[in-house]
DNA sequence: CCGGCACTCCGCAACTGTTTCATTCACAAG
DNA sequence: CTTGTGAATGAAACAGTTGCGGAGTGCCGG
């Protein structure tokens, strides 16, 4: 369709001053070179090695690819998104974009370069300007987890809203007032909707939002640790934590066991769930679980249809808000003393039950 | 250097045929196909896009690649194995074998055609014929965690009898003498080695090894509650268990904690982790732990190293084997009733506390 | 026995993209 | 005015792939 050949003759450069441009060599003109990147984006060229057309896609992290800090996201993700690749029989490269892009070539030029259709992009919060730039390029991608209003930026999410809103109402109908926020530092459109969720749960339920109450750690075990430790001692007593991440949920549950407090006894924990890591511990993790496997597979069907399907990639946007399911498990059960008093400060609630022994 | 040109000329070919051989097109004599695919093998040849080379390695699975049931080795492994690729600059394909492989294409075709120099393989116990089937074709690659005696298979694994023997000493030392053993029902040669560790420890402080005592069943969180239940109620006590991977280990813990069973007090748990599984718990598991992502930095700097130093691939084999810890936590202590006769049936020992009540 | 047909195998040529080498052109220094 | 230098770029030679057609072979019907 468009070879380098016909762009060169389209534009009056050689097939060489092309090339050139597509692999970022230095010695060639500025203003030629916008041309040629110009031509290129807008006929959504892609190189064809001999003849054939290669269908690789990326899963491209804006800094290390599969981290593993965050629990089983990204493996979950990961093989959601190998299982989407079988239906149009894609390809997968894994690409750290501050690793091997180079800081003077566009996103288009390093896609390509990397011999890679369409790219599915792993983002946080402070890769949105990354991501606005490559959707500026029309190159053909996808964002996981996360919300955009921007036209051309195509997305799949999954809605924790609801979910979250229903486990902060389960803890308060189960009789807690107290109830404790842990949220991820660096806040992203998902986190935010977790702590939308908290307040408003609370505030219709007629309950006042202590800002102290809420903690903003990063997601990790030890963040869940710190938090409990913060919370063990208060008075009035926190009887409910929500967790709006695994890992930190388990941290909570596993420095509550630690110190005695007993689950659910003691302390209620709601946490949130990528994968299954809420099976992997007792009592089992009540949580709001979403599906990352999913995740992963819709994009990548979505993703391949577009590229082996038209030649125009700009052929609509997709953005796709899945649900999350609320789960029962073990860690949520009604507070020990259930009082009739209107739900304001109590002092004399034996919450902790071992520390307050001898 | 070898090019598709000149493979053709020596072969007094034309170069239209190499290409359909490296491709697997079914228009090409039987006989012709196996001359070039000799020469091809012999001349450890690699396709240029243009005139460049390029630098990917995949990561294949014989099966679906990064499952998750097995716990967190595969994104642990592929974290190691990106962190590898940073070294010579390499990127890394995602392939699983099952899938895109035709049968009639050799192994060497099949990596060719994906556009890969080298492959890290991730083997189980049914695939060696594979492993052995690639080595043969002297195809560059290298094994994760299996061990191999036959020449020309390239591997990098992590020992485990040393630290699988010393954790099972630790149990006896602790006064243990009803141990049981929950093995991988898929046995490679890893889970013949600990099983080999626990039969070893046992023999030398005088045990008999009974094999009423070991349990063969695939790594899984439900597995791990299956022989809960088996050994809870036998005669005599059985008061520790050594289960060889780690989700296992967390199943059998959440059963025990499930039903009551205290945790190290009425049963010691021993366990495996290839990540830090072993924290999401509490008590935290004592384990022997393997460091998988040194395992995939290892083995994909080595490929690469090779890949891009010489032209000839067998330069020389690779086998690694890395050691691994046993790390003490807090799943194993002293059994609850020391006795002082010979170990041997007992009856009277009231290991589950709760359960007996009436 | 022969013509026609179908099928297999394979080479030529035309097509991809990339790189090397040489040329052109502007401009500054001698 | 001549010459050197550097940037920009084009022609050509290289890489692998594939459409088309030709040569051979076997088979079947007349």
């Amino acid at each position: 369709m468009s070879s380098v050949r016909a762009i060169a003759k389209h534009l009056n450069v050689s097939p060489a001053t092309v090339s050139r441009v597509l692999n970022n060599r230095s010695n060639v003109d500025e203003e030629t070179r916008q041309r040629v990147l110009d031509r290129i984006n807008e006929l959504g060229y892609f190189p064809q090695v001999g003849r054939r057309i290669s269908n690789v896609i990326a899963l491209a992290y804006p800094d290390e690819p599969v981290r593993t800090e965050y629990g089983s996201f990204e493996p979950t993700l990961l093989s959601g998104i190998m299982r989407g690749l079988e239906v149009e029989q894609f390809d997968l490269k894994l690409l750290s974009i501050r690793r091997d892009k180079k800081p003077d070539e566009t996103y288009t030029q390093f896609f390509l370069r990397k011999g890679v259709r369409g790219v599915v992009l792993r983002c946080f919060r402070h890769s949105r300007p990354m991501i606005l730039e490559i959707a500026a390029e029309k190159f053909p991608a996808i964002v996981i987890a996360e919300h955009f209003d921007e036209p051309g930026v195509n997305y799949i999410r999954a809605e924790s809203y609801s979910s979250c809103r229903r486990a902060v109402e389960h803890l308060i109908a189960l009789g807690h007032t107290g109830i404790a926020l842990a949220i991820h530092s660096v806040s992203d459109s998902d986190h935010a909707e977790r702590r939308r969720a908290y307040a408003d749960a609370l505030h219709c339920a007629g309950l006042a939002v202590d800002p102290s109450l809420i903690f903003e750690l990063p997601a990790s075990l030890s963040s869940g640790e710190q938090v409990l430790d913060m919370i063990a001692d208060r008075r009035p007593a926190i009887t409910a934590v929500f967790a709006t991440n695994p890992m930190t949920s388990l941290g909570l549950m596993r420095r509550a066991q630690e110190r005695g407090i007993q689950i659910p006894g003691d302390l209620s924990v709601v946490g949130v769930d990528d994968g299954d890591v809420r099976m992997h511990v007792w009592p089992r993790l009540t949580a709001v679980c979403q599906d990352a496997s999913a995740l992963g597979y819709e994009a990548a069907v979505w993703l391949t249809r577009t590229l082996s399907k038209g030649s125009n990639a700009s052929s609509g946007m997709f953005r796709r808000t899945t649900a999350t399911v609320f789960e029962v498990n073990g860690t949520a059960a009604a507070p020990r003393v259930v009082m009739s008093s209107p739900p304001a400060a109590e002092r004399s609630k034996p919450s902790t039950r071992r520390r307050s022994a001898p």
